[in-house]
DNA sequence: TACAATTAGATTGTATGCAATTTGATTGTA
DNA sequence: TACAATCAAATTGCATACAATCTAATTGTA
């Protein structure tokens, strides 16, 4: 076999991608968070969901997408099942009938103090220096700018 | 409000968080192999189910998961899809009835041969130093070893 | 050797994710 | 102003993920 084969067939090993540790970190650190979020009863992307609501209290599906990198075959689903919840509203926008616009509730913003304990908790999950953290967070950014450069 | 819950609301940010990059970071990631895997027709998953097998020829769905982070709920019925494509066998152990036990196939180890050369095209994708592939590298290891001690 | 406890997979049910398509509203332009 | 093109959500279909439960095999031990 040649040298330059036998390369791309280790590069083919499990260990040797980066896209491996990433998915399944990403998951690990998800599962994580379940046991905190059932006490809100709330799942992941609802959370996500519901951070984003927490910080901008209203905007359309369009934008919340593009902030939580999903689409509408996975928001649309999701948001009502947050609006049977009681944490937001989705009304048709006045100026443009094409939008929904997504507004938190007060039963929303409560939430927000339930929620509060949870980023503390999960911090002490991963025992990362801070420089390392920062590093993580700098690089992880860059590639989904580099990913999807909006 | 006082300054401490201040803090723990600025840590509700979307933007504040690690895990969310990882996770949209990884989907991203994903999305960008599909068109690679769409040749190949696997998805992603199916394609790192692959990769184990073309390193290790046989093992049980027991230790596949474990390798994996996937437990039977979803490796069942992707093997039992991969069965189907021809890419491997499930036969019940000899010596332990419980387990299953699964192999690749000729036509499997066929398929490395046209996945030999995605890893290349997908670092072309992300373009990372040297350096700082291997620090999030190593950095991803030890947060999975952190969170799911085997 | 009985038999409770454990183990490996399979199954069930719920919640994503996302591509592709559909529906209805808006925009650009001939 | 007609109307094609575009756009925002919603819908459909398929493939994960994973907790919880179930089934069958194995193991530990009284």
């Amino acid at each position: 076999m040649k040298q330059q084969q036998k390369d791309a067939y280790d590069k083919l090993k499990l260990k040797s991608q980066l896209c491996f540790p990433l998915y399944a970190c990403s998951k690990e650190v998800i599962r994580h968070y379940k046991p905190l979020l059932d006490e809100l009863d709330l799942t992941y992307t609802q959370y996500i969901t519901m951070m984003v609501l927490w910080e901008k209290k209203s905007l359309c599906v369009n934008a919340l997408g593009e902030e939580l990198y999903l689409d509408s075959g996975t928001l649309t689903p999701l948001l009502k099942k947050l609006e049977k919840k009681g944490y937001l509203t989705r009304c048709r926008c006045d100026n443009d009938e094409r939008s929904v616009k997504i507004c938190i509730t007060e039963e929303g913003e409560k939430l927000k103090e339930k929620a509060a304990s949870i980023p503390e908790k999960m911090e002490s999950c991963v025992k990362l220096s801070e420089k390392e953290s920062a590093f993580l967070y700098r690089i992880l950014y860059r590639m989904l700018e580099q990913l999807n450069p909006s």
